[in-house]
DNA sequence: ATAAACCTTGGAGTATAGTCAAGGGTCAAG
DNA sequence: CTTGACCCTTGACTATACTCCAAGGTTTAT
């Protein structure tokens, strides 16, 4: 089992050194243990650990659901549910986000195809009228 | 033409008195004048303008895109175009996160599919599985 | 007269996810 | 043995959009 300073480590997910140390800070991934000068030192497990913070991330968990996530999967009594049940959630608040987006996209849309656009003055673009209260 | 104390001003909006005093520091809304006690004057114009930063902040314009937009539409010599195009970038900056909550909410429902859930061990859970490398 | 509303500067706190700098100590190669 | 790369810590700073507070004072309305 290759012991790796958090360099290698950071090399190693392409992460930068400052970014483990954070993670660390919110309790995300602690060093296998301390050399006596005090350097830390990583196994290839916390590659893994590290890859999933990584991966999660990308899904759009915060770091503070990748720490429950990770809490989860540190108990061996925890049960597939919990972490399906946090993976639902995610699922809806990201639904309500993209509708909230699509409403938005569409007002901006409506409004841009009423805007005479070039060459004319800003006292016929519907875009500012519609801020000032005159509806299209 | 009635003349606004803040709060009044605030309270027509309703948004804080701390908050258009905010909208002044990052130059978006000036009062009309002060008084020789330097009370801050407002005037209709400036609910028209309170409006349309809220407004336009519900579309999805951060602060400093609408200080953009507004000072476009205080310049008489602007066109619009110029505010046309501001939406037209918005439009596809939303359509592009759009596209990734996609990507990401599919990831996800997928993971969330397979997983068995209720009563199950960590150890055939699809979602863990996923993130430390195993697909399922 | 008194209370409510206003003024100022300045700072702190909220949340998120880092990033960087200063000033040192440690380690491996040449 | 020295040099350079790497590591340590603490603490401050980035962006975004506020919100709240203090302290001390003025003004306006009833």
């Amino acid at each position: 089992m290759p012991r790796l300073t958090i360099g290698k480590l950071g090399k190693a997910c392409d992460v930068k050194v400052d970014t483990i140390r954070y993670y660390e800070r919110r309790g995300l991934l602690l060093p296998l243990e301390r050399t006596d000068s005090g350097y830390r030192i990583y196994s290839t497990h916390s590659i893994q650990r590290l890859s999933f913070i990584l991966k999660a991330q990308g899904l759009g968990f915060t770091l503070k659901e990748i720490k429950e996530l990770l809490e989860l999967s540190d108990k061996p009594e925890s049960d597939c549910a919990d972490v399906r049940e946090l993976a639902l959630v995610k699922v809806s608040q990201i639904e309500a986000r993209i509708a909230d987006l699509l409403k938005i996209k569409d007002s901006l849309r409506e409004l841009t195809s009423f805007c005479p656009g070039g060459g004319k003055p800003l006292t016929e673009c519907s875009i500012l009228l519609h801020f000032y209260g005159n509806e299209p």
